[in-house]
DNA sequence: CTGAAAGCGCTAACAC
DNA sequence: GTGTTAGCGCTTTCAG
C-alpha cells in the first residue's frame, strides 16, 4: 500500500501498526509514551507514523478515555459594546495559545441576555462533552448564575470577578489597589476633588471594588470623594461628565470605571469646552486600544488580561486534573499599572 | 432506579431505553426522528430523556459518523492590533450564533507569524477531526498558504479576502463600491485632490480593492487622486498624514484604508493644528467602535461584518453537506455603507 | 414498527 | 516487550 494512498481516507492506528509491522496496540504504547518500548520498535512506529502522516481521531480518544481535550472559553455580557470589547480578543489569544501549549483547543460560547443558548446552551454543551471545563468572562454575573454553575458540576474558573461565596475558583485584578494608584497620582498633580462614574447598582465584585478602592484611597489622602453614577458606556460617560459640571461645585478629577465612559467625558469636555487637563483631570480604567487615540490621550489603568488569562487556563487545567493544591485560596489577584498619558 | 442517581454519571442511551422500557436503538430512532415510531413510544422515551437528563455524547456520535460537530473560526495575523481588532469579535460573535443555530460549535484558532502551532496547528487539528472545516478570517492570505489549505482538502471559506485562482469559496465586502461611494461624497462636498492612506505593497484582495477603487472613482469623477503609503497602523496613520501635509501640494481630503489609520491622521491632523473637515477632510474604513469616539468623528465606511459572517457558515455548511449548488461562484460580495461623520 | 448484532478508533487490562 | 480481548456510546445494517 503506498503512503499516498491513506490520505484518501485517514489512517488509523491500526494502519500505522500494519505499516511498521507491530501490533496496535504498540502504536498506542509508543504515543502514549508507555515505558518499556524498544528504542528500535518506537523508531519504527514514529516512522510508520509519519510515513502514513497519522493523526489520532480525538473523538474516539475522548470516547474511551471519557475525557475531552476541549475548554470553552465564555463571555457573559450582551450589550454591542460587550461583545465588541477589545479585551475580549486578547484573553481570547491568550486563552487559544495557552490552551494549545497544554494540548487544549477552545470553544468559545457566548452567555447572557436574551441570547438563544446561553447558560442553557452551555450546559448543554457539558452534557453532551463538548468540552471539560469553562472559563467564564464577565465583569459581573448575577449570583444565581454562579450558583448554577456550580450545582451542574460544571468545571469553572470565574475571570475578571469574583464568586461572593468563596465556591468557584476566580482570576481577578487589582481594582481596589488600580483606584489607589490613581488617587496618588491625582493628588500628587494636586487635585482635591474626585468624583468616580461608575454604577452605583452593579453588584459585580468589579464595580465594587473600584468603588470601595477609590473610596479608602481618598479617605486616606484627606481629599474629597464622591460617586456619580454611570452605567459603562460612552454615551454614560459623556452624560455623567455634563452632570458634573451642571452642578454648583464642580470636580477637579473625573475618574471614569473604564475607558469608554472616560473616552465619553472626554468628549463631553471637549463639547463644553472644557480644557483637560487644565481645568479638571479625566481618567479611564482597562487600557484599551482606544484610550491612545482619544484627544487628549487618557491617563488610564492597565488591566494584564493576557497573564489573567494564561493563569485561568491554568488553573482550570489544574481543577481538571485534579491536581490543585487543596489549601489554594479560590481568588487570585493580579497587580496593575498605572499609564498615565496627558489627560490627568 | 431513581432519576437523581442518574446525575452522578451522565445518563447513556441504554439508561433511557432501560427507564422508558424500550431496547436503547428505538431511543436512537426518536432522537433522529426516524419515521414510523408509534407516538406513544416517542413520549415514553422524551419523559425518560428528560427525567434522567441525557443528553447524547458528542464524541461517540462523531466516531460513529464519523463526522463532527464543530467548525473553526481561524484569524490570521499576528500584530498585537490585528488580534485586539474589535470587528473580529462581531465576527466571532456571529459566527458562534450562527453555527449555534445550524447546531455546530465554534473553535477559534490563531494562525499566522511565529505564533506556535499556526497553519501546521490547524492542519493537525483537522487531521485529529477536531473540526470539520473552516473559515479563515483576514483581510490578507499568501497565495501559498491558499494553495495549501486546498491542497489539504481542508474544507474552507475565506473571510475578507478572495482566492485570486477562484479555487477557495469567498465571502467579502464591495471595497471598490465603497471607495466609489466615499469618493463620491468628498466630491460632493467640493473636495478635488484626494489622497489614499493605504499600502502599496499589499497583494491582498482587500488593499487591491480599496485601492483600485479609488482610483477608478476619483477619475470618474475628474478629480484628482494620489496614494501615499501607510501600513494599516495609527502610526502609519499618522506618519503619512504629516508628510503629505509637509508636501508642497496639500491634498484637501485624505482617506485612509482602514479607521485605525484615519485616527491616526486626525491625532497628526490636531498635533500640526489643521482643521478638520475645514482645512482637509479625513476618512476611515470598518466602522470600528472608536471612530465614533475620535474628535472630530471620524467619517467612514461600514463594512457589514456580521451578515459576512453569518454567511460565510452558512457557504460552510453547505460546502460539507455537498449541497452546494455547483453553478454558484466562488467569490461572494456584500454591500457596504457610507456613515458620515463631522470629519468629512 | 421494534430488537439484536456489528463496528467507528482508541486504550486499559490482561495474557504471552 | 509485545499481542489479544473487551468496551467507551452511538448509529447503521438486517431480522423478527
Amino acid at each position: 500500500m503506498h503512503p499516498e494512498e491513506m490520505f484518501m481516507t485517514r489512517a488509523t492506528l491500526r494502519d500505522v501498526a500494519a505499516y511498521a509491522g507491530v501490533s496496535h496496540q504498540t502504536v498506542s504504547n509508543v504515543l502514549n509514551d508507555h515505558p518499556s518500548i524498544r528504542p528500535t520498535t518506537r523508531q519504527r512506529v514514529m516512522d510508520a507514523i509519519r510515513a502514513l502522516d497519522y493523526h489520532p481521531n480525538v473523538a474516539a480518544k475522548a470516547l474511551r478515555e471519557s475525557r475531552v481535550t476541549t475548554l470553552c472559553c465564555a463571555f457573559y455580557g450582551h450589550s454591542a459594546d460587550e461583545v465588541a470589547d477589545p479585551y475580549r480578543n486578547l484573553v481570547q489569544s491568550a486563552f487559544i495559545s495557552e490552551a494549545n501549549a497544554h494540548g487544549y483547543n477552545i470553544t468559545t460560547a457566548l452567555l447572557g441576555g436574551d441570547r438563544p443558548g446561553g447558560f442553557e446552551g452551555l450546559r448543554a454543551a457539558y452534557m453532551q462533552r463538548a468540552f471539560g471545563g469553562a472559563v467564564v468572562v464577565s465583569t459581573t454575573l448575577p449570583p444565581g448564575r454562579m450558583r448554577e454553575l456550580a450545582a451542574w458540576g460544571l468545571p469553572t474558573v470565574l475571570f475578571d470577578h469574583e464568586d461572593p461565596q468563596g465556591q468557584l475558583p476566580s482570576v481577578t485584578t487589582d481594582y481596589a489597589g488600580g483606584m489607589a494608584g490613581l488617587v496618588a497620582h491625582l493628588v500628587s498633580r494636586g487635585r482635591r476633588d474626585l468624583a468616580l462614574v461608575i454604577p452605583s447598582d452593579d453588584f459585580g465584585s468589579s464595580a465594587v471594588l473600584r468603588r470601595e478602592g477609590f473610596l479608602a484611597a481618598a479617605r486616606a489622602h484627606g481629599v474629597r470623594s464622591r460617586i456619580e453614577a454611570g452605567a459603562w458606556s460612552y454615551e454614560a460617560g459623556e452624560a455623567a461628565f455634563r452632570r458634573l459640571w451642571a452642578g454648583e461645585d464642580r470636580p477637579d478629577a473625573v475618574l471614569c470605571g473604564n475607558d469608554r465612559m472616560g473616552a465619553g467625558a472626554l468628549s463631553a469636555a471637549r463639547a463644553l469646552g472644557v480644557r483637560v487637563p487644565e481645568e479638571v483631570a479625566v481618567s479611564g480604567f482597562d487600557d484599551f486600544e482606544f484610550a491612545r487615540y482619544t484627544a487628549p490621550s487618557l491617563t488610564t489603568i492597565h488591566v494584564p488580561h493576557e497573564a489573567m488569562a494564561r493563569l485561568a487556563v491554568r488553573r482550570l487545567l489544574s481543577l481538571l486534573s485534579g491536581t490543585a493544591p487543596p489549601d489554594e485560596p479560590p481568588g487570585c489577584q493580579l497587580p496593575v499599572t498605572l499609564v498615565p498619558r496627558e489627560s490627568a
